[in-house]
DNA sequence: TGACAATACATAGGATTCCTATATAAATAC
DNA sequence: GTATTTATATAGGAATCCTATGTATTGTCA
């Protein structure tokens, strides 16, 4: 980002800052809503985390990469977890030397509660017309389709990286994609960030999905 | 949010995670850009701030709201900036309470520097077209602007706000705006989120700027 | 097979953020 | 002129978050 003063930013540096508002909004936002169920920001992130991907539980290691924080950090705030009784630690079967962290009944029940609370972000993002929404969540997967290509954040669960995804295979505008693992037809709106049956495809299949479904919106 | 497992998250909940994943990437950023000239990233987004505005100053509590965080916890940023000489206190002379913060010429340089690194979110985002992009960022300042009307984050510096802008007053869908400060016309392309010659409008100029800005993208 | 490197996690130690509560000083209200 | 509000600083403490290192397990390769 560019900080020339008194000169007029690039359009993504206004973008950058844009996203810098949002973020920070949503910051502040986490502090009182994780400060409701007697929890901190990070502990909620990393709860909400486990809850979306079920009982199978995840290492430490792959949630330290999510967050974008260090592995002994995330062991900090699971274990903080642990004293609280919504996670539970179980050993890998597959490797002594790892360990499944997943959510317990009281920590899907606590991201419930968390989630019951008024967000002034979805809020602001419910101010758009639905073209408005879609069109954002369609950038925002390209921008985070991106970010995952450079390195900076690790492989995400969204349909353009995932086996079951074939992308503009129908005439319908409406509904160009279809998804094989519910056997359905979908559109832009119905794109997911972080999908539960989500099945990582290989890297050229995933370029090759991806050059199609980027043909769609030029 | 919702967090129900096994069910698809709503359109505003998956615009709401994607935001969140790109925010956690441009974390992970500021911590490396920061560490790069030796702050932490909420030393190195005070001084951005600072050095936005120029050499006027702002105080403690202006700077707690944009940060999201306490006055206290500012104070400790600002003190730490001020033993590495990046920022000076200046006493206000129309308030013997409060002081003026403002950024050095050594802070401008730190800033600078830091600006030339590398930005994986910077790159994501110039993947999108000019019109992706010129999109993005009207929605970004809707978003903010309803953040702002309900209280989540303070007044922004941005063109919707401020008493120069004159919106959709051109036919040329390029440039429909008018901006009086500068006496020229400009696009959604061009808009502001923190503008060095912003000056705040009333709440009723604000409210009917702002309708007559979205009946242009309805 | 056996030495060596790599990996997964825990621990140690320390700096810093970030909070609430309170103190100080100045401005404002009545 | 006293009381309230406002701007900032300070005190105290909890927790994040880092790097460096330790321990146990797995993988590699001669």
């Amino acid at each position: 980002m560019s900080n020339e003063p008194d000169a007029t930013p690039s359009l993504v540096d206004r973008i950058g800052d844009g996203l810098s508002r949002v973020a920070t909004a949503m910051r502040t936002e986490a502090w009182t809503a994780a400060d409701a169920i007697g929890l901190n920001p990070t502990q909620l992130q990393i709860l909400t985390f486990l809850v979306a991907r079920g009982r199978s539980g995840m290492r430490v290691k792959q949630i330290a990469a999510y967050l974008g924080v260090s592995q002994p950090t995330t062991t900090d705030s699971v274990n903080a977890l642990l004293r609280k009784g919504l996670v539970e630690k179980q050993a890998d079967p597959s490797d002594a030397r790892a360990l499944s962290v997943a959510a317990t009944p009281a920590g899907l029940a606590a991201v419930r509660q968390a989630g019951q609370l008024a967000s002034a972000t979805e809020d602001a993002i419910v101010s758009l017309s639905k073209l408005e929404q879609q069109d954002l969540l369609v950038h925002l997967v390209k921008i985070i389709r991106n970010l995952q290509t450079t390195g900076a954040i690790p492989e995400q669960r969204m349909c353009v990286n995932c086996r079951y995804f074939r992308p503009n295979v129908h005439d319908d505008p409406q509904a160009p994609h279809h998804c094989a693992f519910v056997d359905a037809a979908f559109g832009p709106a119905q794109l997911r960030i972080d999908c539960g049956e989500y099945d990582g495809a290989e890297p050229e299949t995933q370029q090759a999905a991806w050059r199609v479904f980027n043909r769609g919106s030029p």
